[in-house]
RNA sequence: GGUAUCGUGGCCGAGUGGCUAGGCAGAGGUCUGCAAAACCUCGUACAGCGGUUCGAAUCCGCUCGAUACCUCCA
């Protein structure tokens, strides 16, 4: 079997992934901030780097898979001003910004639920960790590479790039930087605009404040991440994820603070996801074309034709290689959802599948072909975690797991050693790798015993040729959502739809 | 303006020097009391123009088009 490689955005090159520790992986990835509610672009790292995570846990790694809540900043409720509430007296009308976090952050973990996503093994707060990126900026200051400014702290990246690689990230070039003639405000203080925040003095609107050395502020977005995955992953570490648009200059950002505290290159392999678009535009805040996952769920942006479950959300992410821009739309999420439905019927039927070679006489073309299907999904997910080709191989093995079942293939025909791996294959990829299961309630027994006693109605009027009650049984409960389908064996089934 | 990326059949998307994924939709067929489901068969597509090569969707150049990043956006 292949070792598994993984496309390096800091060598822009797919490398073989080899672990600091042996046996250990240390991975970090860019959680969300959780000044508002998720749209359907942030669900793409968060499926992607669950996937890695369990795969890596696959291969037998402990994975220390770290994502951070980013609950410190500039928040405010929209339509809410800050400034407002706290000249209000009252305590409870004021905006309490832990409140507001709180209740993203809640919503956050439900909609990860949904997804199947396996929660990290570690989920620091910014606000939980002020202290330690206190501690890290003390540093970097004692280093000489960041100053102060009125209660500020500033990163100087021109004295760090005169002896680090600034860009190495990024590809970003200092010098055309600094010529860019982009102006933002607040810059006056920089002492360069290429600089970065380390810490802000908190104006006396900003409801945020916690005390430093440097008087009452806030941390700068890029530190909290630097000074958590140190704490909870050493100075360097394995993985560090996120998505493209972070590259630059989120982890660019993070390199140099980390590097000057750490004194090493902070992770050795950086893995971002594509964007998700809309019309072949990126799908963002700033576009105005964003699609909550609530809104996803349950059909109700204009944008959408009807809701899209969670899973079929994450089928129609990891139907796309991580790295290539995914585009949405109503016709690709319901292609998914058939898909889906299709995959998941298959599962199902293969499960209760038992291996009994009765007639028929062995299949050594069928036999090889089906091994060789089950046997390039390792392969698949060693080449940079090829999701999309894993799921084709599953529908390649679809017919086959269908006719099995309707005898159309006898079971003779592959042998029982074939038959495992078939099963074996099936469960791992798509259930415990791909983490795509059934979100239909299918414990419920009372009332699978009640659609037991229809289908044998609808038997035996079928027998006595009834039609009219046989019919009247089915199509009245396809209008409830509930499929019979006859096999062909004689026996019937039922599926939710 | 700078720096990148991308352009694949009706739609979504793998692949990236020769063997030409997959899904959805569509067509025909098998099965079925009818249907659904399932199964079988059917599509030679890679923006355009040049070049390299025995051979290019895949490499190079140009053109056109699209997108992203350029200091707190996954």
């Amino acid at each position: 079997m292949s070792a598994l490689k993984v496309y390096n955005s800091i060598k822009r090159q797919k490398e073989e992934f080899i672990p600091i520790f042996p046996g250990h992986v240390g991975m970090y990835v860019c959680g969300p901030t959780v000044s508002g509610e998720s749209h359907l672009g942030h669900a793409r790292p968060y499926i992607t780097f669950d996937v890695v995570f369990r795969y890596l846990t696959h291969l037998g790694y402990r994975v220390r898979y770290v994502r951070n809540i980013t609950d410190a900043g500039h928040f405010e409720e929209e339509g809410r001003a800050a400034v407002d509430k706290i000249a209000n007296g009252a305590l409870l009308e004021k905006l309490e910004p832990m409140e507001l976090v709180q209740k993203y952050t809640n919503l956050f973990h439900w909609a990860m639920q949904q997804f199947n996503c396996l929660n990290p093994s570690i989920e620091p707060t910014a606000t939980g960790h002020i202290t330690e990126q206190i501690a890290m900026i003390k540093q970097i200051m004692e280093a000489g590479y960041a100053y102060e400014v009125n209660g500020s702290v500033y990163f100087d990246v021109k004295k760090y790039a005169a002896g680090y690689n600034y860009g190495i990230l990024s590809g970003r070039v200092l010098e055309d930087m600094l010529e860019s003639t982009r102006e933002l405000e607040g810059q006056d203080e920089k002492h360069a605009k290429v600089d970065f925040a380390l810490w802000k003095n908190a104006p006396v609107e900003h409801l945020m404040r916690w005390p430093s050395p440097w008087g009452e502020g806030f941390p700068g977005w890029h530190i909290e991440c630097s000074a958590m995955s140190r704490k909870y992953l050493g100075s360097q570490f394995d993985i560090h994820g996120g998505g493209m648009d972070l590259q630059f200059p989120h982890h660019e950002c993070e390199i140099a603070q980390s590097e000057i505290a750490g004194g090493e290159l902070m992770a050795r392999y950086w893995m971002h996801n594509n964007m998700i678009t809309i019309n072949g535009r990126k799908m963002g805040k700033a576009y105005n074309n964003t699609i909550k996952l609530t809104e996803m769920f349950a059909g109700t942006n204009p944008q959408l034709e009807k809701p899209y479950s969670p899973m079929t959300i994450r089928f129609f992410v990891l139907q796309t290689h991580y790295r290539s821009t995914l585009d949405f739309s109503n016709e690709a999420l319901q292609a998914a959802e058939k898909g889906l439905a299709r995959l998941l019927a298959a599962h199902e039927t293969l499960q209760s599948l038992t291996y009994l070679p009765g007639e028929g006489l062995y299949n050594e073309e069928l036999d090889k072909q089906v091994t060789t299907w089950c046997q390039e999904c390792p392969e698949f997910m060693n080449d940079d975690v090829n999701t999309a080709k894993v799921m084709a191989n599953l529908f390649e093995l679809t017919p086959i797991i269908n006719s099995l079942k309707s005898g159309q293939i006898k079971m003779a025909e592959i042998s029982e050693e074939t038959f495992i791996l078939l099963k074996t294959t099936w469960q791992l990829y798509l259930v415990d790798i791909l983490g795509i299961v059934s979100e239909k309630l299918n414990d419920d027994n009372k009332l699978n015993n009640v659609l037991q006693l229809l289908m044998s109605m609808r038997k035996e009027a079928k027998a006595r040729k009834d039609y009219a009650t046989s019919d009247k049984i089915r199509n009245q409960l396809l209008e409830m959502g509930i499929q019979l389908k006859d096999e062909k064996d004689g026996s019937m089934s039922y599926s939710i739809v």
